[in-house]
DNA sequence: ATTATCTATAGATCTATAGATAATGC
DNA sequence: ATTATCTATAGATCTATAGATAATGC
């Protein structure tokens, strides 16, 4: 790792990062509450101090983490597979990278956090994913309020399974065949999304 | 209200009771951590020592609250109406009760409790709905892992809706006709817990 | 006399800042 | 000289307890 590369030690670019990478880890375990700037510090390796010398404020530090992992998901790829690939990198946070990028439902969820700038960020990430699914819900357009509301039930449905895979650590999902998963999800979303039946040709009905 | 009468003033029974009450609105809207005993204590109208002389400490207390409430959503009425009736006290927090009851999820889910007690209390209240939701997919074995997996899927969608609703207080959902909500949700459900498309045979097909 | 309630405070956090120190870049 | 980093601490919480006070029940 580069934490013991004596060629960065005084660098506050990788400083930076560093705060941002053990605030994200730290407020997805823990949530935002129980994440203290000392923790976030000490995990980065650098002082506490520089914390707050680099993003200001806890709070400010919190949006930061969380608009960029907020990216990192919607643009990781086409939006219709956005549903498949938010959830499996819900139920497969193999890499760190992927456990990080789940984190933001986990951060969202469990931050309660009242400061304007918060809210106002979270309205917007909640707004870019609704967005996103309703244009497959309704369409091209995603102004038909029955698409929006759908879509929005989609996204909590991703904000509960994730809940509980990565907070209540569910074993029933943890040892749950990943493909199963997504297969049951997809097919469930299919009839609320479309409103329709998939058509019984499909080969593969259980038992 | 009966705070102000004073046949009531030094009612040990009562007290407690007003502390259970008070925490449960708190630790619903706030979490567990934004909520402070001060605070429960002052919206009960009582000392703040007295919690800690009925409850012995706030995770106790927290326990309390969370076991009572989810008892009252689990035994509302038979495993068949679980789904809807859950979602509907989501959906429709119309008294006081009713919006306590959904505070529930709120709890456990805002809460971060490390303590053994209310981690132990949480498994069991999870395992308590799985199993109920089971029972339904599975038929009567709730045994079937699959029809375990479907069941917590499941609950897992009825965590995020709430959260999206009672917590992030989403416009779209607040605002939508809770029958269309219980509709989209209920017929996507029967697609996954009965693996089952609907037989075209329903009159309400949408648009 | 018993017990519900209140006052006052200990002790342990946690965020944030002020000011000193030390490593880099010119 | 600039700026990244560290030390030390102020100030504001918050949980929990010890001990005093006052209302009830016999």
């Amino acid at each position: 790792m580069s934490t013991t590369d004596p060629a960065h030690l005084r660098d506050a670019g990788r400083t930076r990062q560093a705060l941002l990478d053990a605030a994200g880890e730290l407020f997805t375990s823990e949530g935002y509450d129980r994440t203290t700037v000392r923790a976030i510090a000490e995990r980065a390796g650098v002082n506490q101090a520089l914390l707050f010398r680099y993003f200001g404020n806890k709070e400010a530090l919190f949006a930061r983490v969380l608009a960029a992992q907020a990216m990192d998901v919607l643009h990781g790829g086409p939006p219709e597979e956005l549903l498949e690939r938010t959830l499996r990198s819900i139920l497969v946070p193999a890499d760190a990278d992927a456990a990080a990028r789940s984190g933001l439902f986990d951060s969202a969820l469990r931050s309660a956090g009242n400061s304007e700038v918060v809210d106002a960020l979270r309205d917007e990430l909640g707004t870019a994913y609704t967005t996103e699914f309703a244009a497959i819900a309704g369409g091209t357009g995603s102004d038909d309020p029955d698409a929006r509301l759908r879509a929005e039930l989609l996204l909590g449905w991703l904000l509960g399974v994730n809940f509980l895979r990565n907070v209540l650590h569910s074993e029933t999902i943890r040892d749950a065949d990943p493909d199963v998963v997504v297969g049951h999800v997809v097919r469930a979303a299919a009839t609320m999304l479309h409103g329709v039946r998939p058509t019984g040709a499909d080969p593969a009905v259980d038992s």
